[in-house]
DNA sequence: CACACAATCTCATAATAAGAGATTTTCAAT
DNA sequence: ATTGAAAATCTCTTATTATGAGATTGTGTG
């Protein structure tokens, strides 16, 4: 039963699964936009199972119902996932404390109000409410943002300590070059200070051409970044003080959900 | 290692779990509409595990993201269920060939369209759009459906084989009774028939008051079913011409998308 | 009907989940 | 700070069981 040598540590994150358990889960992490669909083959082959260890996982999740077979031989999520997605929505303290300040956001600006995750690296939108017609950067629930652009991602990035933060800055240096945060890691994080000190972070165009994003982060009583509530106008709509006043609501928001005290890590 | 006797058999549908893999999975299985939050003892109670293979489990699914806890020691479905749902979102095949139907119906009549999805002896909505300003009977994508009133159900049901449908007749008599479907098993049984020769089901107000549902059923190419196509609009709007014309159009509807080919059984 | 492919089964063995109880962490209250 | 209670994790041995090679059965297509 050789298993590939894995260095005996304790499995976080994006690490190599080393028990059963993790490694029927690990199947649902292969599942990505890009790639929505696979054959056993494939995923023999990715995850490095044999074939009867993998039918074993695939029948398991496929009862479960939260893998589904189509007819060419390939596997999809399946329905448990959409109803999950339901019961997580009605559970989640974000979206039901957030939601009615996210329709008092849209109802007072013409704007795309919306609460996204951090998790694991990742931000992701869990609601989003919006009153502009034609709005492209309409983040719907459950599409993960990028790290390196926006003001989402500096809101929350700005409130990281310095060990979580550094690997981030350099693993989306580019990116945050690109919208002149500063050359170096160095400088960066010095922008990263200034986000801070605003208590929250404007960016102009940065993931969708014309629009102005406004975001500030939602903390744990520890004074983690938990999340992130964002508001998008375009840009024709507000001059600096109309960008002010939005921000003062958007903060204001943010400490509303943060003293509720949504939950814990998933550090 | 004790555990409870367990009839040696292969686990199907709702049965006691009769491995690891499976037994972590039934963690998910827990959390519904009425209990969202689970605390770790309550757990342990339910599920029969010890305390170190609980939380075992719990870290597991906790670091996959399924799972996450809030701060009173409790755990709630984590915000992977989320990604997971946008990205079941856009690889089923239901949902994409769909849509455009549902919009195409939403357009025509002011009313409420939608899909939904059977698995596992649940009705699941997939995706649902709509043109009635006021309807209160829209069901949002994930939230299940009563099996025993409504006529998404029926059109479905009249198409399971005798052996599937006959317990289900039984377990919902009460329900099927209510609506008028006949008094005993038999009758309700002949009800059916009458629905498959149709080919499409009409309920008048038997999961909304007021609201006609008129609902179709999306057969794999076996003829089994796996979805159903539903029409809501208010009673006040349509009479007997009305709702065989919009009967027509949801079964065309439904033909559609069963020559795509959805995707394969759950059984 | 036969072919190719997908899925499942058999079985011996090595690997590893499981549990009791101790230990450490966490967090609230003083 | 200090304590104390509850929550989460750890240790370690043993019995359980997950695993993979290969054979076999199931499934659908030309």
């Amino acid at each position: 039963m050789r298993r590939i040598g894995v260095t005996t540590d304790h499995a976080s994150s994006d690490m190599k699964p080393s028990n059963s358990l993790e490694r029927v889960l690990a199947v649902l992490e292969v599942f990505s936009e890009e790639r929505l669909e696979w054959t056993s083959e494939d995923l023999m082959a990715h995850l490095g199972y044999s074939r009867p260890t993998l039918y074993r996982y695939l029948k398991i999740l496929k009862d479960a119902g939260l893998l589904m077979s189509s007819r060419n031989a390939s596997v999809t999520l399946g329905p448990k996932v959409v109803e999950m997605d339901y019961l997580a929505r009605r559970s989640d303290t974000l979206v039901l404390s957030g939601q009615p300040h996210l329709k008092a956001l849209t109802a007072r600006y013409s704007c795309n109000a919306m609460i996204l995750r951090w998790y694991g690296n990742k931000i992701l939108c869990v609601v989003s409410e919006t009153s502009a017609r034609n709005l492209v950067s309409s983040y719907p629930r459950g599409r993960p943002m990028p790290l390196g652009r926006g003001a989402i991602a500096r809101s929350i990035m700005a409130y990281l300590p310095r060990a979580r933060l550094m690997p981030l800055i350099e693993q989306n240096l580019d990116d945050l070059r690109s919208v002149g945060l500063g050359m170096s890691v160095e400088e960066v994080r010095q922008s990263m200070k200034r986000v801070r000190k605003a208590g929250y972070a404007v960016a102009f165009g940065e993931v969708t051409a014309g629009a102005v994003g406004i975001a500030a982060p939602v903390l744990d009583d520890r004074g983690v970044p938990i999340a992130s509530v964002c508001v998008t106008i375009t840009g024709a709509q507000v001059d600096g003080a109309g960008i002010d006043r939005i921000a003062a609501d958007v903060k204001a928001v943010a400490n509303e959900i943060s003293v509720v005290r949504a939950d814990s890590d998933n550090s």
